[in-house]
DNA sequence: TACGGTAATAATAATCGTTCTCAATTAGCC
DNA sequence: GGCTAATTGAGAACGATTATTATTACCGTA
């Protein structure tokens, strides 16, 4: 089985709340852990032709349990909302490109250990973060 | 006249454009430079009883006009989008507590220029940005 | 000051992403 | 296997934002 790591992940988090294991819940995060990040849409389109057909609904409601059990994680970029898988890869930040919407990822320990530190002296716990630079990208720079 | 450098920003904004100064777009700027943040619900609101009334549909369009003439900065936050004032502020970031909903503001040149560094690397020119660092803040630690 | 072309406005309808409703189905414990 | 509560899919509903449209306001020019 690939993703058993998640799937225990998501079996505890079930567990822990009193909810069911069903196969459409099983379904959608072997899809969703099969990219970096998507959107529900993208996700309902990619399961359209599978065998017991899964609503969009059914689809929004399995990404919230996701999100809520640390599996995934959302981000709100331009309408719709975007999730992010954050199991395997590593946290990471985005370059967006306002000209061309190339989307460039990049990790940067001395700014997270410079966040920290930011906190501690607010007396604040941070659990996640996002951060967004906006700019032109190398080929639109003309 | 209250808040005539930024009058002056939009007026250039709107004439490079071939737009028009209106009542409207003098008093929604006016009153959107009273906050430091704010939605456009909450504008449309506060300007529920000023002589010509205000629609809200003219509350989005100016919004997004002050956006592209770089006196306000939107930002997603819960379902609604919020205009930051970042004209006479200077440029800062958000610590927000997942449990209580506060924000707290901060600035860190440190950061910022690390962001510029990464940025050089990736041939990437940046315009703006925003950090979001979430979590609990001193508060809700119980 | 009046004119004329064009943009802006208010009201409303429409759109889009997301959530809710509800009857039918299914998982998980006895 | 059967009970009970959780889950599902379909479509309606929702809320934030944008488009439409008839009317009004701006502003350069005469």
């Amino acid at each position: 089985m690939r993703h058993a790591k998640e799937l225990g992940i998501l079996r505890e988090h079930l567990a822990k709340h009193g909810l069911k294991v069903t196969k459409q819940r099983e379904v959608i995060l072997d899809a969703f852990l099969r990219n970096e990040h998507i959107t529900a849409e993208q996700l309902y389109r990619m399961l359209g032709r599978h065998k017991p057909h899964i609503g969009l609904a059914t689809i929004y409601r399995t990404l919230n349990l996701l999100c809520e059990s640390g599996i995934a994680q959302e981000r709100h970029f331009g309408s719709q909302t975007h999730y992010d898988n954050v199991v395997h890869k590593r946290h990471h930040d985005h370059m967006i490109c306002t000209h061309c919407g190339a989307i460039i990822e990049f990790e940067n320990c001395d700014i997270e250990h410079l966040q920290e530190e930011v906190a501690r002296r607010h007396g604040f716990t941070i659990t996640t973060h996002k951060l967004e630079l906006y700019g032109l990208c190398s080929k639109c720079k003309n």
